[in-house]
DNA sequence: TTATTCACG
DNA sequence: ACGTACGTGAATAAC
């Protein structure tokens, strides 16, 4: 018989994570009765996805009752120094409640007694009465009540991303504890969050030690003299009295006097026709549309918006030249490479004078269109600029007058709103007269382009509406935001000068690949025999299941590093243990072929377009959280470079004319000299004047060596790595693991480096309080980047987004730069009358193809376009090479 | 679809 | 005390 399911839920620890995972939109969610709805909008969505789904027997939601409770009786500080609920949160309690019983599920408090107490009383009864139960909460304390038949769900992120506490996941995280022993545990660490005390100077690594030892809090105190004399064995004498006041109140109640019992709780699903209005009431647009197109709601279903719009025949196009004002331009393609995708469809105009479309782009060649679409005074409003400018010009017309792009201006706001689908993105926006592809076309196996013509037609000019109507709103975002200077004169110029640049496409000597493809499936084979020798069996290398039960099992190698699934066999695993088994050093040899094979020979021969032998990647304009590109099919910004064996695929990136050559010029050190600017540090400022070996020179900080003493390579490589811990966002392990020294010497390490550079200091903390005073951080040009988890109180992820506080306005600054150099590099080759075209850009440098007889201009003109692309406060830096492919231009 | 590994700046 | 360096894409295995 399959047992009943309980489901337990901790109002208040979720109601707190829904506020803050939406905190950055706090702002912007407010009903129109001045409501803050962030925190109802994300619990509803937990509700949702998860807890209307799993269709519990039986569920209630938790809260705490008030401020006093049996723990502040016995220990008055018990969650004091805790900042006040913010008021924004509290005036969403009674609506949370009030959602959660529209759910279908009972919400319960008692006097006197914690959320986490209610939960541990029916948690045992449910038990008793023989059901499966599951707590959800976001309070890591909860996991002492985990059993065989009672899972905690942990929320990591948000409310949505969780983690299964069972007793055997509990036995993992907390090195072999049992659920019961994390109450000792906590009676000896304490929590700051509760604000109780534990003892002194014991922290988790220690109490699950002396756990793991004795046992239970009271063997440990029984036997407390037996210990070895110690600071600790003191601590723990003196702090007793505290310790088994922390283990009290650590201790969720499983008997507190409810009034409910389980037959109360009975879950009943969500009232879907009482929620409508409690939606509306909120402004809950989103949710009303999931309703409707769940069917939940009556066909109050708004039919769409009749919008006026025209088939294209022969016979109406010369309406066509009558447009006037802005129009939406939008061409359907099946599959999202754009280079290569069919094109099924286009709709082209606006709201006041109707829409045209047809299934036949060939009709956008006639010269009504033409005109308009190259008529550099029509403005024309998008979505994706870039694509749009492709597919036009694989019919041979060149795209102008662009002024709008849905998707790039969005990108701008709010980098995470970049969806691909229109249609989705305009839902995030709060538009939702348009259908999102899905909905329309279906997707996987099922997606087809609607046959009938009325539903397909509509869904396009719904789409070129929702760019139209979207426009003035997003424009006044960017305005809101100053990001106008950082649309109109980075981000939509480039996104032309990358549309030219992947229509260039590089030529790839696929003849050269092939070969070098024999050679290293000849050594793929040999590597092979020797290492199934070694292993006394053939198995899939490279499968790391089957991989570590070889080394780990089979071979009984140490095991150095776990993943969440089994034993790691990353490299820098693999290479401690190359000493100890030379069949180590034959995997990562083969790793390394296979990589090349696989990904760079295989890989680009499948993408080389047959009728120009070139790959034309796509640059990913708007998806970075930093404002770099990324690159796919291919992607040409992984190139391999560093070792030797795999630099050699460079030589099949040939120019496309004989005679040329491959010119590249890369910034020197764009991201510390983006520091040196932005934190004005004197120090760092002045080694970058003086052309200084930037390493070296923070090697003569750090260390205090007299101007006389040379830097050993020894002090570069650590400087060297501090200089790149400073870009990342720095702490002390994280240097510590890339420098393999002590924690403690990486710290001294730092502390030094601040010393010396007490600008970068300075800087590094203004940013992070900036960060969480407003929620994001901004680049040189103003590209901005939100951060929900800077206020977290989760220290992983509150670190997480501190570095990344960091590390954007660097990063992303120096995005910034080589953008706006790009445009201005455009537009000199073509003022110089040079023949010479960029390829690809790699986030520092720059590709270029050109006749030899260019060259000895390129050598200072390119450099020189680069350099001078912003005025910082320090000199930019540009090198430059240039050969027969791209391997030579070096 | 998710996890792991490894290529780049 | 906590436990990670920042930003990406592609291939493969294993669900």
């Amino acid at each position: 018989m399959v047992k009943k399911q309980l489901l337990l839920i901790d109002g208040n620890s979720l109601a707190f994570r829904a506020f803050f995972a939406m905190h950055n939109q706090l702002d912007r969610m407010i009903s129109h009765d001045g409501l803050h709805t962030n925190a109802l909008v994300a619990f509803n969505n937990f509700l949702d996805t998860i807890v209307d789904p799993m269709q519990p027997d039986y569920a209630l939601v938790a809260w705490d009752a008030g401020k006093r409770t049996l723990r502040t009786d016995k220990y008055d500080d018990y969650k004091g120094g805790r900042s006040k609920t913010p008021p924004e949160l509290s005036e969403q309690f009674p609506y949370l409640r009030e959602m959660v019983e529209l759910h279908g599920i009972k919400s319960y408090e008692l006097v006197d007694y914690e959320a986490d107490d209610i939960i541990g009383t029916l948690a045992r009864q449910g038990e008793a009465d023989g059901m499966q139960v599951t707590i959800i909460t976001g309070d890591k304390d909860l996991t002492q009540l985990a059993t065989e038949n009672t899972t905690v769900v942990v929320t990591i992120k948000g409310v949505t991303e969780v983690e299964n506490y069972t007793p055997a996941h509990v036995a993992e995280k907390y090195d072999g504890l049992t659920p019961h022993q994390i109450i000792d545990m906590k009676a000896l660490t304490g929590d700051t969050a509760d604000n109780y005390p534990g003892v002194t100077k014991i922290g988790p690594v220690t109490a699950i030690k002396l756990l793991n030892e004795w046992g239970t809090l009271e063997n440990l105190y029984d036997h407390v003299d037996e210990l070895k004399k110690s600071k600790m064995k003191e601590n723990l004498i003196n702090d007793k009295e505290n310790a088994f006041m922390s283990q009290d109140l650590a201790t969720i109640r499983t008997e507190a006097p409810l009034e409910v019992g389980i037959d109360d709780i009975a879950y009943k699903g969500p009232d879907y026709e009482a929620i409508i209005p409690f939606y509306q009431n909120l402004d809950f647009k989103q949710q009303l549309a999931k309703l409707k197109s769940q069917g939940h709601m009556e066909t109050t279903k708004e039919p769409q918006k009749v919008l006026k719009y025209t088939e294209v025949t022969a016979d109406n196009l010369a309406e066509i030249s009558q447009l006037s004002g802005d129009v939406a331009v939008y061409i359907e393609t099946p599959a999202e490479n754009y280079h290569i995708s069919e094109m099924v469809g286009f709709v082209v105009g606006n709201a006041e004078q109707g829409y045209y479309v047809s299934r036949s782009v060939e009709l956008l060649l006639m010269p009504a269109f033409r005109d308009l679409l190259e008529d550099n005074l029509i403005k024309k409003n998008v979505f994706n600029a870039k694509a749009t400018y492709v597919l036009l010009n694989r019919l041979g017309i060149t795209l102008a007058g662009t002024d709008f792009d849905l998707l790039l201006a969005s990108y701008l706001v709010d980098t995470n709103e970049n969806n691909n689908d229109l249609g989705a993105l305009a839902h995030e926006h709060e538009f939702y007269d348009v259908e999102t592809d899905e909905e329309v076309y279906g997707k996987g196996a099922k997606y087809a382009i609607p046959a009938d013509d009325n539903i397909y037609f509509e869904h396009l000019v719904h789409k070129a509406n929702a760019i139209d109507l979207l426009r003035e709103k997003i424009f006044n975002r960017l305005n809101e935001h100053e990001q106008l200077p950082l649309y109109n004169e980075i981000e939509l110029p480039l996104t032309f000068v990358l549309a030219k640049m992947e229509i260039a496409g590089i030529t790839v000597d696929t003849q050269r690949l092939q070969e070098q493809g024999s050679k290293l499936v000849e050594r793929l084979s040999e590597l092979e025999q020797s290492i199934y020798r070694q292993a006394g069996e053939e198995f899939n290398i490279q499968s790391p299941k089957q991989l570590g039960e070889v080394l780990f099992e089979k071979m009984g190698l140490p095991v150095i590093k776990k993943t969440k699934t089994g034993y790691s066999t990353a490299v820098d695993v693999l290479e401690q243990l190359a000493a100890q088994a030379p069949i180590v050093e034959a995997i990562l040899e083969y790793r390394q072929v296979a990589k090349l094979q696989q990904t760079y020979i295989d890989g680009l021969l499948k993408v080389v377009h047959s009728t120009d032998s070139k790959v034309h990647t796509r640059y990913l304009q708007t998806l970075t959280q930093t404002g770099r590109l990324s690159s796919v099919d291919p992607n040409l910004q992984n190139i391999p470079v560093r070792l030797e064996e795999g630099r050699k695929i460079r030589q099949a990136f040939v120019p496309s004319h004989p005679d040329w050559e491959i010119f590249g010029a890369d910034y020197s050190q764009i991201e510390l000299r983006v520091l040196a600017h932005i934190t004005g540090d004197e120090h760092l400022q002045a080694a970058f004047r003086d052309d200084e070996d930037i390493h070296a020179a923070t090697a003569r900080r750090i260390f205090g060596l007299t101007p006389e003493q040379e830097v050993d390579g020894l002090m570069r490589r650590k400087a060297k790595a501090v200089n790149f811990g400073i870009v990342y966002g720095i702490s002390d392990y994280g240097l510590s693991q890339s420098i393999g020294v002590s924690r403690k010497e990486a710290k001294g390490i730092i502390d030094r480096y601040f010393e010396e550079y007490p600008g970068v200091k300075a800087w590094t903390e203004n940013v992070i309080t900036e960060a969480k005073a407003n929620g994001y951080v901004e680049t040189l040009s103003n590209r901005r980047r939100y951060l929900p988890e800077i206020n977290s109180r989760n220290f992983n992820l509150r670190g997480f987004a501190e570095r990344t506080a960091m590390n954007t306005p660097i990063q992303g600054s120096a995005a910034d730069i080589i953008k706006i150099a790009m445009i201005k590099m455009e537009a000199v080759l073509e003022a110089e009358g040079l023949e010479t075209t960029m390829l690809l850009q790699v986030h520092d440098e720059l590709i270029f193809e050109a006749p030899k007889a260019e060259i000895e201009k390129l050598t200072t003109l390119i450099p020189k376009v680069m350099d001078s692309a912003v005025q910082l406060d320090v000199p930019l830096k540009v090198e430059s090479h240039h050969g027969l492919t791209w391997y030579d231009a070096k």
